[in-house]
DNA sequence: TGACATTTCAAACATCTGTTTAAAACTGGT
DNA sequence: ACCAGTTTTAAACAGATGTTTGAAATGTCA
């Protein structure tokens, strides 16, 4: 009655059933997937899942794991850069290996279109997600733009100024669908990689660079009143 | 035979039937929806959705028309502000009322949450979506930036600026969940309104203004070749 | 009131889904 | 060749879900 999960044992059915489940998992999601699918894929019996994973749950934390491993091992993030390197080519380094993550359509990729749909839909598995892979980023993230900013900056501004570049740069994996739809005949479905590189980071340098307080200015910068009462 | 949809009977039993529906398929989205919890919640029959919409798809199909309309009139992106205003302003009106439409926690948001799953898992409504919502608003915001980039900017340019100020305000509709599981004891979770928008306006503001090209400058700046090769 | 159409209802239907079960097949060690 | 442990298999189970059905209830209008 124990965790066959956990033994080492070297079951070809059960890395089969990761594999073709990450594909399935990747595409429809945890709730749209079927269990009958993934076992097809991976020619495998129907209560092959509960054997090796007893849960559909536990497969898709497995999978999740597996895949996010792989994915950091593939595009890190500080990608072949001394730790000394100027913050401004170490955040542009940044915003291209994460790009890479999330945009990359080959293979890899299939952990950022879950990751995406965990945003959006969280399972349990979020909770670890968050503190193995999206926490460290964070980190790394907030460390180049505090150095980016002035000495004494409050965490609270070194975070907003993160997370609109974290923005930026999801929104593409995100919104895809949308995007694809918005001018299709326009080159918004497919954008290269190097210039979406190049203008995030000369976006987020820019803004970045004109915060620089030369006192302790007003921070009521044209303070509109919200035209809803309320 | 024909369809109930297009009359334009007054049946109580629809108008709570789409009130019900709003509410789950905003909470769980539409596949996890189920027919019973909607009919359950508006005190209707099983029968009623397949009577009154014909299908689960096209409760779901009106209930995001409805909504649509709703926020679009509870938030106007062009909210009590002069059509001739200056275009910073006008920016940072565009930025509160979509923050609003996207964040706010009232009823009324439902529709952003369900636009947030469209984008993530799309269903067959979000053409339709795209054409009559996003639109509109990704041209007003087209405008503006416009007006604020030098004249002759390449419209190429106009809409990598118009993404990346629509990426850091629906990230905090998209990831919310991620954001109050990062460092949960800071004030991640709850952002004020005033402030979000005073910040993206002004990151926004400040990145656009840098570009402002003296001659043709060269565009590589800092021109770091990806570290992962391929 | 009476005839007609519209709307509601309880029940059943047909599928699909995750999971269990118990037997069969396979494995490696002796 | 035998056996204990592991893995695979077909079948069934149990529950949920969207939809249909035919009758009952309700409303409308002459």
């Amino acid at each position: 009655m124990d965790d066959p999960t956990e033994s080492g044992g070297h079951a070809a059915t059960r890395t089969a059933l990761l594999e073709a489940a990450a594909d399935v998992f990747a595409d429809v999601g945890f709730q749209n997937a079927t269990i009958r699918e993934i076992c097809q894929k991976a020619g495998a019996n129907v209560a092959a899942v509960n054997y090796h994973f007893r849960d559909k749950e536990g497969l898709y934390g497995e999978v999740l794991r597996v895949q996010g491993r792989l994915a950091q091992s593939r595009f890190p993030s500080d990608a072949g850069l001394a730790a000394d390197a100027p913050p401004e080519h170490r955040l542009e380094v940044f915003i291209r290996s994460f790009l890479q993550r999330v945009l990359s359509e080959e293979i890899a990729n299939r952990h950022g279109r879950m990751m995406a749909r965990e945003m959006v839909e969280p399972t349990a598995a979020l909770d670890q997600l968050v503190r193995q892979i999206i926490q460290p980023q964070a980190n790394q993230l907030h460390e180049i733009v505090g150095s980016l900013l002035p000495p004494g900056t409050p965490p609270e501004t070194v975070r907003l100024h993160s997370l609109s570049i974290v923005g930026q740069i999801l929104f593409y994996a995100h919104c895809r669908p949308v995007l694809s739809r918005l001018e299709p005949h326009s080159a918004y479905d497919f954008i290269e990689l190097d210039q979406l590189t190049q203008h995030i980071t000369r976006f987020s340098l820019a803004a970045i660079r004109d915060f620089s307080p030369p006192a302790r200015r007003q921070r009521a910068v044209a303070k509109v009143r919200s035209p809803v009462n309320r």
